[in-house]
DNA sequence: TCTTCCGCTTGATATTTGTCAAGCTCGGGA
DNA sequence: TCCCGAGCTTGACAAATATCAAGCGGAAGA
């Protein structure tokens, strides 16, 4: 049990700050499992038993309504996702699969409720969690209905520019149909922003991405940090 | 301080499982506080001071970018609003002006995060409610990517009608170009979807909406519990 | 190295949604 | 009672976005 697979997860903002006592309660029925690409974890309306985190590879979280389907966001290790049906003890809003192969940890929902009770560190974290999702979530809608497709499309490149640290270049972590339906629209209108903001200071091949005029995608972009911090 | 105006927020969700004691150091130094129609009581971006409870009236939550506006959500008596970024202790993300007189509760933010900390009972209340506000912003995600606009208006009336308790008939609780902004369209795209809806078995006159025909629009709206149940 | 296939791109077209301008309606105030 | 005006509706048109079809290209496997 020492130094167990779960070791990687402690510094985590959701347990960072819990007791040794309520981690190790909390991962003691928590298993590590392994799957492989394009494995569906989840199925929206299942009732949520597990809270997950992915500790290697790549999740995405989706929705789909009569027959249509859209991605609602991409989760990169290490985090947790679907917190909210777990600590609800209610069926899952959206479904999981793998994009590539998988490492994750599954923690029964009903210890998470139960430490959550007897730990404020963990009942603070869960808190802080929960709000900094809802936050970005609201993000997400203004985003939807305040912006059109191309305006959202030159925020998500700032912001991925931002979060590699790089001054210019960057990989797009998705595939650009994933990409496409995460911004809320089709692979070819994603094609067609892509085009539009060559004027903008945009450069694209394949999945790299050159901001070559990073004032000019700005005063095109306008972002905000009501809008497109989502750290905060 | 006995039968205070405080008594009338105790019976909340958010409030009824803490003891009295927390109660009591919560709205030590609350207050009480009658605004009129049309006054901005929150800008976004303003630090989150206070946990708003609205205890009569009606309130908007709206986002602006850009010159754009948007409406995020109306608020009815009585609950509260902007918990998250009361506990986080971060800007507010919307703005909130009263629709019509109103009277709210302002709790200082950093009595609800001191309470928080100490009164499980309270803390368990807010998990609750971040959790069901997230699922809640998820929805409304789902129905803006998944939908068009015909289909949103109608899920709406079909919620409207199942909140109003009726079989037929209900009153829109909001002026139509809320209503519009609300679904992301514009008012007269609303216009149009109510007339696309008539073909649905759905009259209109006013505010007054008639579902003359009930299979018929849930066969045009399939309404899903993972859309449309905002409760669960 | 060649082949195949999946995902991306492009063009043509259709649908949806927004914009602008005008008229209507209903309720409140003079 | 009449008048006024905000909000709603309608029509014509424009812009944004989706759909369909075809072709391209790079990565993985034979």
């Amino acid at each position: 049990m020492i130094d167990s697979p779960f070791g990687a997860v402690r510094h985590l903002d959701l347990f960072a700050r819990m007791s040794d006592e309520s981690f190790l309660r909390l991962t003691r029925a928590a298993y590590l499992q392994s799957f492989p690409a394009q494995l569906q974890l989840i199925a929206e309306g299942d009732p949520a038993d597990f809270l997950h985190v992915l500790v290697s590879g790549r999740v995405e979280l989706f929705s789909t309504w009569n027959g249509r389907e859209t991605s609602m966001a991409t989760v990169h290790p290490v985090s947790t996702f679907i917190l909210a049906a777990t600590v609800r003890d209610a069926p899952y809003l959206m479904s999981a699969r793998t994009v590539e192969k998988s490492r994750l940890i599954l923690i029964p929902s009903q210890d998470v409720r139960e430490i959550f009770e007897q730990d404020i560190g963990f009942a603070k974290a869960i808190v802080n969690e929960l709000a900094r999702c809802y936050r970005a979530t609201i993000r997400t809608s203004k985003n939807l209905k305040l912006r059109n497709s191309q305006e959202r499309l030159a925020n998500y490149l700032l912001r991925q520019l931002g979060k590699s640290g790089n001054r210019t270049r960057f990989e797009l972590l998705a595939e650009k149909r994933r990409v496409a339906s995460y911004l809320g629209m089709t692979p070819e209108n994603l094609s067609r922003a892509f085009n539009a903001l060559k004027a903008h200071g945009v450069e694209v091949d394949g999945s790299h991405v050159t901001i070559v005029d990073h004032d000019k995608l700005v005063a095109f972009a306008c972002p905000h940090a009501l809008l497109d911090d989502y750290a905060n």
